[in-house]
DNA sequence: ATTAATTTTTAAGCTTACTTAAATATTTTT
DNA sequence: AAAAATATTTAAGTAAGCTTAAAAATTAAT
């Protein structure tokens, strides 16, 4: 399948499995950096092809072929990024852009050799669950955004969701990494921001970063 | 730059060193399953990206950027073998599969780290050079293919210059493996075959495999 | 050195994945 | 509930990278 289909079932898979604001083509298109229109076309043709179901002004769902399509691509994403971080110096950052062109070059074979070879890992590096070889995530998924914690409790950090640059310059500079723990000190509700303690250094987040680093609860 | 243009060089450079037979539309498009017609429109294309010379009717020749490019690819594709090879248990035709989706997405950064990840190699496993960072294959090119060997003499394989998965199954199977010693028994100069011992073995290759098998005398 | 065979080129057309602009529908605001 | 704002869809058009078929040039054969 073209690059392009695959980064659209990609990218309505994980609106839908995260943001959970609709999934209508506009949305996709802002993700893929496209136009609203060039979205409802792909939408159009990939219903013909079984991948999703499309409905003119409503929310886009994909099928359980196109699921499965974006699994197998998330899955080698995951992979590889698991593997580059693995192997070899680079940042988050960079294994996510690695990953992303990689992800579509990569055999259903490579990608089991891969993840054979790193004895198959059930979580990437930003903490985000790797599909199996046959699209499922069999890990249940308990963690929660940073901004629904509460005060004065520890707290595992279990999922970094970007791929934005500064981010993860910012998570790297403050030992924000997967599997760290960290102390929720604070709640500013009104501010929407959120004071953690870590390696004796107190930072305070705001909303941007609230939401997208998720984190486990330490018993 | 895109993939159907990095192939489109790629294969005019491997045509330039190793065939010899005059590198026209017609020549490139053979070898990428491609209409002549296709062939020669991408030639007048390249030639306005000054990637090489077109003139009608004539043999193309890169210009320095459209060598620079083909080494750049052919530099990504025999790090991925190499890379492959060491880490996973594929064979020649598996690396050499996949090694062709990947050269094409992969950044001149993650090719470095691989290089580096390897210890610079300078060769693949087939016994190709692999160019550097600059474009540069800095290793001398001594070796001859069987059929221009002398009976009775040792040798060592140098390189298996094939794409095909017959050939390396056929290899794999008699030991034909990438530094390798065989002794040349007999040339057969009027079928154009050459009969090799190889681990006690004695094999009789014609003149598919004997003009595709390259080999470095032994001192 | 013609003729025949082969190649290369030109021309016209197709598909994919986009674009912009206008028309239409939906949502939000008042 | 109407008006205003926003989003979606339709329509028309573009560029890349192909195709086939016919014309033109080159190469090979007699």
């Amino acid at each position: 399948m073209s690059v392009a289909i695959e980064n659209f079932v990609k990218a309505i898979y994980k609106n839908d499995k995260h943001d959970n604001n609709d999934t209508k083509p506009g949305n996709i298109a802002k993700k893929l950096g496209i136009s609203n229109a060039a979205a409802t076309d792909m939408a159009k043709k990939l219903a013909t092809k079984d991948l999703l179901f499309y409905e003119k002004y409503q929310a886009l769902q994909l099928t359980e072929k196109g699921t499965k399509m974006a699994l197998n691509v998330v899955r080698k994403h995951r992979l590889w990024e698991a593997f580059l971080y693995k192997l070899f110096d680079m940042s988050l950052h960079e294994i996510h852009r690695e990953a992303e062109s990689l992800e579509h070059e990569t055999s259903d074979f490579l990608a089991d050799k891969i993840s054979e070879y790193l004895g198959n890992p059930k979580f990437d590096p930003h903490g985000d669950p790797i599909p199996n070889a046959l699209g499922e995530i069999t890990t249940e998924n308990t963690a929660i955004p940073l901004a629904y914690t509460q005060e004065n409790k520890l707290y595992v950090i279990a999922r970094l969701m970007s791929d934005d640059k500064e981010f993860f310059d910012f998570c790297a500079q403050n030992g924000l990494k997967y599997g760290n723990q960290i102390l929720v000190s604070k709640q500013f509700a009104k501010n929407k921001m959120t004071q953690i303690t870590i390696n004796n250094n107190t930072i305070l987040l705001n909303e941007d970063f609230t939401k997208i680093i998720y984190v486990d609860e330490v018993n």
